[in-house]
DNA sequence: ACCATAGGCAAGCAGCTACTTGCATGTCAA
DNA sequence: TTGACATGCAAGTAGCTGCTTGCCTATGGT
């Protein structure tokens, strides 16, 4: 699966998304019916099932959100790998610039793999 | 204006908005003309002036982009601020934890003014 | 005054996206 | 095996979003 810088930001920009990535973080590997509960109860979401299914989906492709099956049970666990470069891209330069000669376009747009595993 | 932390991760889920960031972080202070001749002329991108200046509005409403008015000519610079805490939200906190039980809902979604000007 | 330039406003359209609905698959307990 | 549970898959729909099109305002030069 290929996966583009865009689709972490595509991913993050969604509330519900968001959310889950907070819940995440306070109680990792949850299952799909835990974070569906948690959601429900402790941030007034009424989404269902499937939708908070569809989320992971996008969450996992973006590299967020990494799985693992036991049994009948598929746990989530977050991860942050993804996110620190994507803002960086922006931050660590001075914002006094102004008015360098750049480069070329840098490939921070284009895709850009990930390792096995 | 109302500025939520929603509509920073939303301004940046959109590659021609990060190719406007980028544009801005090389050289601050463009004018609407300049950024449509360089995103055209380095990123290939043929968006016309309109798209543009509905990018950079989004980017404005985000707090992304600052604005300044100097006779015709409208410049427009870079403001990193609302970049920093969008992804220690989740950056700076430990990937280990199984079972912590965490306290009620975070106001990290709510909206979130900022100052004038 | 006249015109060119820089930008703004608003309506309309196409594609995307989040969500629902309904059913199917796979796993565990009795 | 049978039933309950956890999850997966796919089609359909409503709303959002990025873009275009067309016209308007405002500033500066001659």
């Amino acid at each position: 699966m290929v996966r583009r810088v865009g689709d972490v930001f595509k991913a993050l920009a969604d509330s519900t998304r968001r959310t889950i990535l907070d819940e995440l973080t306070d109680r990792n590997g949850q299952t799909l019916f835990e974070i569906c509960a948690r959601l429900c109860t402790k941030h007034g979401l009424g989404s269902s099932r499937q939708a908070i299914s569809q989320h992971l989906d996008v969450l996992e492709s973006a590299g967020l959100v990494e799985t693992r099956r036991e049994g009948r049970y598929k746990f989530h666990y977050i991860n942050t790998g993804p996110l620190r470069p994507i803002v960086e891209r922006w931050l660590d330069r001075p914002e006094d610039a102004g008015g360098r000669t750049g480069g070329g376009a840098d490939p921070a747009e284009t895709e850009r793999k990930e390792g096995p595993t």
